[in-house]
DNA sequence: CTGAAAGCGCTAACAA
DNA sequence: TTGTTAGCGCTTTCAG
């Protein structure tokens, strides 16, 4: 039962004493062209040799790899996980394939991944969390390989993405700890610059302070962590330090700096939320795993995956371009936030 | 500047007025079979003509799809996170991309899942963390397909494979735990029936135990959590308060099941570790984002997934099988271990 | 140095 | 219901 040689159509077909083109419409499933007996018979002849279709000659003929690439920024936060974890949900639903890169550092190398996916004639690609800039544009657009943003966008753009409206999410989280009686609530960003996550979230937290200036709450203060992950806080401790002497509640552009925070506190022997409290952004699965449990804004992002590899498929089998769609978040009040005392 | 059809290596020879024969060749990077001034009118229209080779026709003649495919139990968890970013990051560093698939459940689709890496002509499979059985064995040799096993093994077959000696590894955490003057050290399984990580480290932990058993140690204890995760802890948690009676320190079988006892111990007004010491295995992330940080038996993730996909990569390159190997292990001590106190 | 030609394994008209 | 045939885009002898 052993093959040296992997049995290609021709070999079932003359096992089977058929031509390749019944061989063929029997294994995709083409509902005439056969009849029942031929039928049974070539299943009987795949069996006993173990044929296996080959995908690659099938996708030079049909054009579609069932395959879609994603490009991440990383591979090991939670938050790429659940975005792939979801990705990977629904195009294992479509039956395609997942193929990954992640595109770490300043991205220089997304170029050189694009250009592998566009040669593997991917279905289409999910370009997730990272800034598109035209040349990556204009390369995608170029092979028209369907696209779709996920926790980006391109404004001014017809790209379709999915995502939550950082400003309106900010602007909720913020407004939420204000609602808790804080006059001082500081954000944490993860990167003044960053155009994703950073300039439209600090802009929402911005505007909810704005709003209740006049009703006696201290002003915005904005501490550049320069990252989103845990360590990243480590660099800001200093100016966490300054805002404990008047801000009472820290708004974190991530759930990992959240956690960072939070670590810190405890660590410098702070109650959280009795002297502090804490909100993070993503709900990501650490915040169940820290005590006190992460109140966080959420955003889906594992149907955040869902809906993009649904639209990627969607796209390839003609629908309508359809545009960006916004997901809701939704903030979930935990343990690391509670009502100013005093 | 926009293509309604993606040029191919015909329109590209055509336009250079040589043959495509020239052309590959000078996509390819033979060194003769052109003149420089031949490669550089080629290199021109490839660039006008913005052509991307076609690797699906290309795998049709090579055979090699420079495609990893990588079959993991799931992929929201930091264990399989971590896994992958060493497998991708190898992958990318020898030009391969990597394909993924996560079995969920009890591992119903895995078969169908071996099949479509069949049909995708894969260049090698990395199979993680779940028990190879026969016929997924049988499935993937008759076809040759070069095949790793990460962080599982199949005893008896020549197959080779890349994870911790894990009675070893259990063994050793045991020991620091009892050599920090604990008498009682009990064990929290993942599973008892659980072949890879469930049964090796309950035999490595028994075996310490029994060592120290004639110096005072208590008798061995297991408390089956029947899974790995944060959440499994739960389950156990009465379990957890009558070893507490005379149990001082807790070897977890995974870092989110210490982070669980941890979190649950926390809550019940516990100290960490001045009341009880708490091991945890594999060393994700999360040991650090926890306060206290949790001491560990580290499983180097990351290069396990790195040699795995060197591996593939060297067997296809026909690099004699190799067999299994072993990557050291290594116990961590953090803040969640201490020595015990009277 | 260069090109013609023969496929890789499969699908999809088109005939029969 | 079947089989024949012409490619998909590329690599790779083998001639020239």
């Amino acid at each position: 039962m052993r093959f040296t040689t992997v049995p290609t159509i021709k070999e079932v077909a003359k096992a089977a004493k058929v031509s390749t083109a019944t061989v063929s419409r029997i294994v995709n499933g083409v509902a005439f062209g056969y009849s029942a007996e031929t039928k049974a018979k070539v299943l009987t002849v795949i069996d006993e040799l173990g044929y296996t279709p080959n995908t690659i000659a099938r996708t030079m003929i049909t054009r579609k790899s069932c395959t879609i690439g994603v490009l991440l920024p990383d591979l090991i936060s939670m938050f790429s996980s659940c975005i792939l974890e979801g990705v990977e949900t629904a195009a294992a639903q479509a039956r395609r394939n997942v193929v990954i890169s992640h595109t770490e550092s300043k991205g220089h190398r997304t170029m050189d991944y694009l250009r592998v996916m566009a040669e593997k004639r991917v279905d289409g690609i999910i370009f997730v969390s990272e800034v598109l800039r035209p040349e990556y544009r204009d390369f995608v657009l170029r092979r028209s390989i369907p696209l779709v943003l996920l926790a980006t966008e391109a404004p001014g753009s017809e790209i379709p993405f999915v995502k939550v409206n950082d400003e309106k999410a900010a602007f909720d989280g913020t407004a939420f700890l204000l609602g808790l009686g804080h006059k001082g609530v500081a954000m944490i960003s993860g990167s003044k610059d960053d155009q994703i996550a950073g300039v439209p979230r600090i802009r929402g937290y911005r505007r909810a302070m704005e709003e209740k200036e006049a009703g006696g709450a201290l002003p915005p203060l904005v501490i550049d962590a320069e990252g989103f992950r845990f360590e990243d806080i480590v660099c800001v401790e200093g100016a966490i330090d300054d805002a404990l002497h008047e801000y009472s509640a820290f708004f974190c552009a991530s759930d990992e700096l959240a956690a960072g925070l939070l670590n810190y506190a405890l660590r410098r022997g702070l109650r959280v939320p009795e002297d502090l409290s804490i909100l993070g952004f993503d709900d990501l699965p650490i915040t169940t795993m820290v005590t006190p449990a992460l109140s966080t804004v959420k955003q889906p992002l594992r149907e955040l995956g869902i809906l993009a590899a649904e639209m990627i498929v969607d796209i390839q089998e003609g629908a309508p371009p359809g545009g960006g769609r916004y997901l809701p978040h939704q903030v979930i009040a935990r343990e690391s936030t509670s009502t100013r005392k005093g």
